[in-house]
DNA sequence: CATGAATGAGGTTTCATTCAT
DNA sequence: TATGAATGAAACCTCATTCAT
């Protein structure tokens, strides 16, 4: 009894307040996100809020990193797949892209695009703390990947960073125009389609040397 | 002929306010940008603003659609050249490349993006309208000349919409990566290497018949 | 009619403001008047307070100063009669500290004191207006009316400027003490003591050369 | 022994509460003062300061009250100097006045007179108190000199309470106005000048008989 | 007794928008 | 039509004060 009180003042109230943060700036945007709704989400006061973090601001800093790290560590438990490809490549890479995809079209991933997005005029180095969080270490490992299969002979890349780019590119830029940057949702078959689409192009480009004439 | 000045005085204030707006919206964005300083800016009284636009939202609406057909005509010209490509095709896929790359990094061109996407999520119809514009148009664009191309034979391209978005999401993808979104200039040499990047991967995926070994 | 509607529109909502201002503020202190009362007492809205004086501090400033000016004139108006005393000396004296004293426990006098000195670690700027415009000015007014009586014979004072500060602190200085920095009324026989005996003393002090033996 | 020890520490606690306190009223006045910051200065947590005072406002009695009396007796000290004036009376008293002016420009005793103004709308009652405990008590004190004085012939006052109070406020209160109510510092010079002004009026009305002509 | 954490209440300010000229 | 002035609605933030340990 007295431990479910206790339970009560200490059960996180931070992390919370983040998942709370998180939730409304996604529903609303920044500007009309008020700390008043992420406080009642998150079941506290708002002055809670503000003894936690100084200011909507950094709340919105926070809330956005850590929603960053929880994309990225999704996404990269998917390349991990990459690591022994039993399959044949062209469907391993299939998998991966469209799993990828659909981590995409996921509301966190989306809500953290546009949130990024928006506030790229009032703080560049927010920016930079998403991406340098999600995209560029997305990146690096499937650019780790890449340079493992290259070795491996299984596919001609001489610069798997590269590769890797324009690998994910091919997915993520068609995604944003069918799903008119997150607004509408992918059926499926189109997921499919696109990511088809997308390793299609980049196994012709990048084809195994077995597989030329 | 007074009638006509006053017209002429009219159409021009409501192009300054419209070119006020999207200056401001893009300084700011839109939930910080007051209408005060646009019609600041625009050289108005506030409610002269409200005369022309009934509203900031649908002031911003105008403001934006007005970019987007600006950002689009300039594109569609480039694409335009690809009409008659007298120059090697690789050579001329890499020129307006390169070109498209510039205008992407240009102001008028980032704001455009920032502002679409910040307000995702509060007017979903919007981006419709802005994508519509752009991308969509400009990808059309450069699939009628790919579709002229395939059929005189310069590339082997079966899905010309395809083909044209993967070359577009291949330039502007890893520039939106090297640029963080925007918020940092990209040096002429790495705008030459991404765009010959995204050349080289487009062409080997779509290499010409001609060129095949 | 419309001339009525006008009126409202027209009479001074700044001075009406302005008033309030200094009504609530005297009322409640700096940090317990809150704007919203102000607006209130001034028959406006809140932002109307906020269009005619940027800050609270800054309309705190204006009231201020404002009433200033107010006390100051009534001031120098009873100097003025010194001109000319055809009254002996020692009866115009007393008349004027009486009066003096009275205006000092008038209640806008007690006000601009308290506020005045509220203020003193925020805004020393502040202090120095408002002091520049009463007392120096009062002093200034009273030294003047010194020298001329000095060059009639009718007193002997070497520093008008230094006879003057003195005539005056002993006149509010011991009323600070009598009213308790002005928290208590004081009753009209304390106000003639305290006026008399300061007269008594500053002609004791600086007597004229004819009334000595 | 360890109750020794704790009794200690809780009375230092206290008292270092209170100067704390004194210490940020007196940087930022009564309204903007906050706990926090006087608990952060004191060394201790916020509900400390609680648990020894109930108030905000009780605090600020308390600090006050206790400056007052710290000011008083420093005072009174040099009151006390009056008590066998060797030497001539006009050096004594340009000495005491010296004295007290230098207490009155220093730091503790403005920052009290500021405080107990600032209050006065929200609490008369601790106005009286600290008047009482300050101003009455030094007055009463000096009355009792100037009292002995006369008696033994040195000075002719007929109402030494009335003596002391005017050479008190021909003291302060010209200080107040070179100080600006204490917010410019006071060279020596001017103290010097201000404090001879003052004893030179005060011996000029209340002169000793056998200086008289 | 001392404290970390939480909260209720309230205040300043900003801004989109509308009158009335 | 263009504008100076006014307003209603809200949002951020701060702070005195209290629990529960």
């Amino acid at each position: 009894m007295a431990a479910t009180i206790t339970e009560r003042g200490r059960v996180d109230k931070r992390q919370a307040i983040l998942d709370a943060a998180f939730t409304v700036f996604a529903r609303r945007g920044y500007a009309r996100a008020c700390v008043q709704e992420i406080a009642e989400v998150a079941g506290v006061a708002k002055p809670t809020v503000y003894n936690h973090f100084t200011d909507k601001d950094t709340l919105f800093r926070h809330a956005l990193t850590a929603a960053a790290d929880a994309v990225l560590a999704t996404n990269l438990a998917l390349v991990d797949r990459l690591r022994d490809p039993h399959p044949p490549l062209p469907t391993a890479l299939a998998d991966l892209a469209y799993r990828l995809a659909e981590g995409c079209c996921d509301e966190r991933s989306r809500a953290l695009r546009w949130l990024t997005y928006s506030q790229v005029a009032q703080s560049p180095d927010l920016i930079d703390k998403v991406l340098s969080r999600t995209a560029d270490r997305l990146g690096d490992a499937l650019a780790d990947r890449f340079a493992r299969l290259a070795l491996a002979g299984r596919v001609r890349i001489a610069d798997p960073a590269r590769a890797a780019e324009h690998f994910l590119v091919l997915i993520t830029g068609p995604l944003e125009g069918r799903s008119r940057l997150g607004t509408r949702p992918v059926p499926p078959a189109d997921l499919r389609a696109v990511t088809t689409a997308a390793v299609d192009t980049f196994l012709a480009a990048y084809r195994t040397p077995d597989e030329e004439r």
